[in-house]
RNA sequence: GCUGGUGUGGCUCAGUGGUAGAGCAGCGCACUCGUAAUGCGCAGGUCGUCGGUUCAAAUCCGACCACCAGCUCCA
């Protein structure tokens, strides 16, 4: 006998023997016929399990993660199975299921092409329609490296050798297909329905460079052709909202062969950039920093002193200026810490935090540049804070803090990560745990959930970051905290300690934009380019009928200039529903329609881009709204009071 | 940097060996218009760069540059 309990609660007896589809079936036919995958007591199963004795008992359909993934990575056996079907000298690798699908990896004799590409995927589409059934079975050591030796397959035999010694090896076989896998899978491969590959691209062999670059497929799958639509329309809608086709339909910036990586800021971008630093200097002073600026060029000397030198130069710019080696700044933190020493300072002082807009210069693999989310050149919104180490707690959560508060501002979702020690590092063991627990201590006083991500702190000290999401989801690190007890060391940096006699301060490095260039290119995604209206480029558009009412228009939008603000006349000779239109492709918050009524009532009449026609008000009824709509930093207007 | 793909007017794209095309944007003229495209006309390109093959190259070949996707690396 089978007692099972369902996370309902609920108890139901069977005779032993019965599979977990069965059961499902028992429970909800529907769920017969959804279920992809069962867990027993948390741990998953294929549905062919025959489960015994007393257990908790969970079934996933494609709407949970967990049969979302089985479903992808028997995609992925899937494509591997026609790979090797057309191409049966390709080696494989690994292929697991990802967040929106799956890849495979694959060392072929050449690389594949779009087209086969194509035949891959109408290779799979005949294996889905063979309905192959998956199955498992388990074996020794011995008998999966003589199986995989025996196929020719090289990397398999890598990781069977690298698995524990107590690890139960299994395999799953459709057809004739065995890959080696831990599971589990879905019953046959004619429940995949929907399957589409979606491109190839290169991928080095377990993710380091200095092995073999290997042929990575990507692919997504889907119960249903339906839902396989929605998602590449999904895609396709996102990519509207991609920050470098706005920023050249909105005309906020550009980058050009004359130099890649080294954004050009255009006027309207420039409003953005200048709004941002507006908001950025008040929040920072009402939070007691203090703003400095240091020369983007320094002697080599300084770079040596902070480590840079050794631990970075991969990344930097050097110049000469008289015969002497100088570098162009990768990071604002020595000088800043030049600031700090120029003169002396008390505890009393501390903690003393100095804020700067600094442009640095990183070299970045040609590979890795990406519109303004990745560049050579960029304006970090740094901030350097002395402190004594009975503050740096306090500081921390401070800046924690400070990025939420901004963050919230404009509504972005974020997640958090703790960097830990790189290989290429320096200062001991034991510094690094100090500052890496202080870090982890912030986080967990403040009940931030945290992903860990070992040996990704800066050479000098651990880091929290606060990633954001581009239009696509691809995460980028925007906000950081770096913890470091090693450059004031290395710098000899002291306050004057109650005793009269010198001590070392502590130091904290962090960001909260991250850079100005990247934080655009977020904000422009997130907004798909209509930006609220204390950031809009463009925040009034006058829009005379005819040409009798330009005179008019422009007396309108004198008027809302001397209030402050960002107005257009538009007073071409087009029709009124062009103007419009190009007032809404440009995504201005606010139109206003002047024509012979307005002119006659003082009145104007106003559009919104989101909420259409407004109607007629006095344009002191007008500015007052606009006024309380950017002093409010609101995301959309507010409504009419 | 690596793998694959792409590069034609400001933007989106046709054109695959025989004299460079369209739409939008721009400019001019007419229309003077009420909440997402008025009509007509004009102008605009050494086809990414350099080299090669050919009687002839946007088209074929090579190198380089830039961009796109991914890998590795980062704010």
């Amino acid at each position: 006998m089978l007692k099972i309990t369902l996370k309902d609660g609920q108890v139901h007896e069977y005779n032993a023997g019965i599979k977990l589809r069965e059961i499902a079936a028992d429970i909800n036919p529907r769920l017969g016929k959804e279920v992809l995958v069962g867990a027993i007591d948390k741990e998953l199963h294929d549905l062919d399990y025959q489960p015994d004795g007393e257990k908790n008992i969970n079934f996933f359909t494609f709407e949970d993660d967990e049969g979302k993934r089985v479903f992808r990575h028997s995609s992925a056996h899937v494509m591997a199975q026609a790979v090797k079907r057309l191409f049966p000298d390709t080696k494989l690798a690994i292929g697991p299921a990802i967040e929106e699908g799956y890849y495979y990896d694959f060392d072929p004799q050449r690389p594949f092409t779009a087209e086969d590409l194509e035949k891959i995927q109408e290779e799979m589409e005949t294996i889905i329609k063979e309905d192959l059934p998956f199955k498992r079975f388990e074996l020794s050591r011995e008998e999966a490296l003589k199986l995989f030796s025996d196929l020719k397959e090289p990397y398999k035999v890598e990781l069977i050798n690298d698995l524990p010694l107590d690890a139960v090896i299994s395999c799953y076989s459709q057809g004739e297909f065995t890959d080696l896998c831990v599971g589990p899978h879905l019953p046959s491969t004619g429940r995949l329905k929907a399957i589409k590959l979606l491109s190839v691209a290169g991928a080095y062999w377990r993710g380091d460079e200095r092995n073999k670059m290997l042929q990575r497929i990507y692919g997504t799958s889907f119960p249903k052709k339906s839902e396989l639509d929605e998602y590449l329309f999904r895609i396709e809608e996102a990519k509207r909202r991609d920050h470098r086709r706005l920023g050249i339909d909105l005309d906020l910036f550009s980058i050009q062969e004359e130099g890649p990586g080294f954004p050009f800021f255009h006027p309207k971008g420039m409003v953005l950039r200048n709004e941002l630093e507006k908001f950025w200097r008040e929040e920072h002073k009402k939070r007691g920093y203090q703003e400095i600026r240091t020369p983007v060029i320094l002697n080599r000397s300084l770079w040596e002193q902070s480590g840079h030198w050794e631990h970075y130069r991969e990344n930097m710019y050097f110049t000469k200026i008289d015969q002497a080696d100088y570098a162009v700044k990768p990071m604002n933190c020595p000088g800043g810490i030049l600031v700090y020493r120029s003169r002396l300072h008390s505890y009393r002082d501390l903690p003393i935090r100095l804020a700067e807009l600094g442009l640095v210069h990183r070299h970045e693999l040609s590979g890795v540049l990406h519109g303004l989310m990745r560049v050579r050149c960029f304006t970090q919104d740094d901030a350097h804070i002395f402190m004594l180490p009975g503050q740096v707690k306090n500081e921390i959560i401070g800046v924690i803090d400070l990025v939420d508060d901004v963050y919230k501002i404009f509504n972005f979702p974020y997640h958090v990560e703790l960097s830990t020690k790189p290989e290429n590092s320096i200062g001991s063991d034991e510094i690094w745990d100090l500052a890496t627990t202080a870090l982890r201590e912030a986080l967990e006083e403040k009940g931030i959930g945290y992903k860990v991500n070992e040996g990704d702190g800066a050479f000098y000290g651990p880091k929290i970051d606060f990633h954001l999401q581009d239009c696509l989801g691809r995460t980028w690190q925007c906000g950081t905290i770096q913890l470091d007890f090693i450059m004031p060391e290395m710098f000899n940096l002291a306050y004057i300690g109650e005793d009269g006699v010198k001590h070392q301060p502590v130091m904290l490095h962090r960001v909260v934009f991250g850079s100005i260039e990247r934080f655009i290119g977020i904000l422009t995604e997130h907004f798909a380019g209509a930006f609220p209206l204390w950031l809009a480029p463009v925040q009034v558009r006058v829009l005379p009928i005819a040409q009798r009412h330009f005179t008019h228009a422009g007396q309108v939008k004198d008027i809302l200039d001397e209030k402050g603000f960002r107005t257009e006349l538009d007073d071409r000779n087009e029709k009124v529903n062009y103007k419009i239109r190009e007032a809404q492709l440009q995504k201005v918050p606010y139109m206003l329609v002047i024509g012979d009524r307005e002119a006659n009532r003082e009145q104007v009449s106003v559009r919104n881009r989101q909420f259409g026609d407004l109607g007629g008000m006095a344009l002191d009824e007008f500015v007052l709204k606009l006024e309380e709509e950017v002093n409010s930093k609101a995301l959309t207007p507010l409504p009419n009071s």
